[in-house]
DNA sequence: TTGACCTAGTACGTGCCACAAACTACATTC
DNA sequence: GAATGTAGTTTGTGGCACGTACTAGGTCAA
């Protein structure tokens, strides 16, 4: 795993304010998110890459504008998830220059799975800390803030 | 910026689940830490350590134990901080094999300034989308997921 | 239609980040 | 004082990200 749960410098009984709070959590998901995808070798950025493709081919550049990399960073990230059989490159119908990249059916067994996993952890974590009805308020309170407008 | 805030594969506009909702918000928070910390060039990892650094000296084995990294990261990892003047690496008086990791005065002001900047960037966000009362929640729910026990 | 662009993707070189294994030097323990 | 343990570094490997340069295919206008 490559992050942490515990909170970078702090000790772990005095009042958090919210962007500590906030930061921390990340931080949080985040290291559950590294556990997972450590359990099928998966770094964050391949989960979020497999994520995207649950839904729909794509090719490079769009792929690149979901993750916020450059091309030149997606021919190595799936050129990598292809030799693992997780993804493949087909060439696009209408344009010869262009590839569409979808997900085999190695990569969509292995992104079910772990999305399953996923979620049976964080619920687990959220409910045995959490009654009904707070979960009902995070989830609230988070999606009210990533529908915020494009990054400050 | 390495991570995005968008969501890695769905449409803006529906429902989210607890799940998703907050590891989108993972992504914003990480994706607003990321960003200001490549105003000073820094990455996340090298935040998480001047942030560790702020309150005490520690050694080598310590940061890597907060960090979740193992010992031989962290040689590179303090090496370049030390490069560029951030940190500094002086001898323990009490172990002769052991070492103590400090932030330089340069490292200490570009800490406080990132610091600064990444409240105020979240802050901001916050108190766009939220209102007091939410926040307080948010703070509440937020700390008392991050003081859960060890990641599942 | 053909030449001047533009665009999708790749290749290459660089650097950061992380690990495991092997090693050095100091500390501890008996 | 010899065996063992511990802190840190070194080396080699690989993933990840970038900028630059390049190739091949599209577009558009003269």
């Amino acid at each position: 795993m490559t992050t942490d749960s515990t909170p970078a410098g702090l000790t772990d009984d005095q009042p958090l304010n919210t962007v500590d709070a906030l930061v921390q959590l990340s931080f949080l998901t985040q290291g559950i998110m590294s556990a997972v995808g450590a359990e099928y070798d998966l770094s964050i950025i391949q989960i979020r890459l497999l994520g995207i493709l649950r839904d729909r081919q794509a090719g490079m550049l769009e792929l690149g504008g979901h993750l916020g990399l450059d091309k030149s960073s997606m021919t190595g990230l799936v050129g990598r998830a292809e030799k693992r059989g997780l993804v493949q490159r087909s060439p696009s119908p209408h344009d010869g220059r262009a590839v569409l990249v979808s997900l085999t059916p190695l990569g969509r067994q292995l992104t079910e799975r772990g999305a399953a996993e996923m979620s049976r952890r964080i619920t687990g974590l959220i409910e045995r800390r959490l009654t009904a009805a707070q979960r009902t308020q995070l989830t609230e309170l988070a999606t009210a803030l990533v529908r915020a407008q494009p990054l400050t």
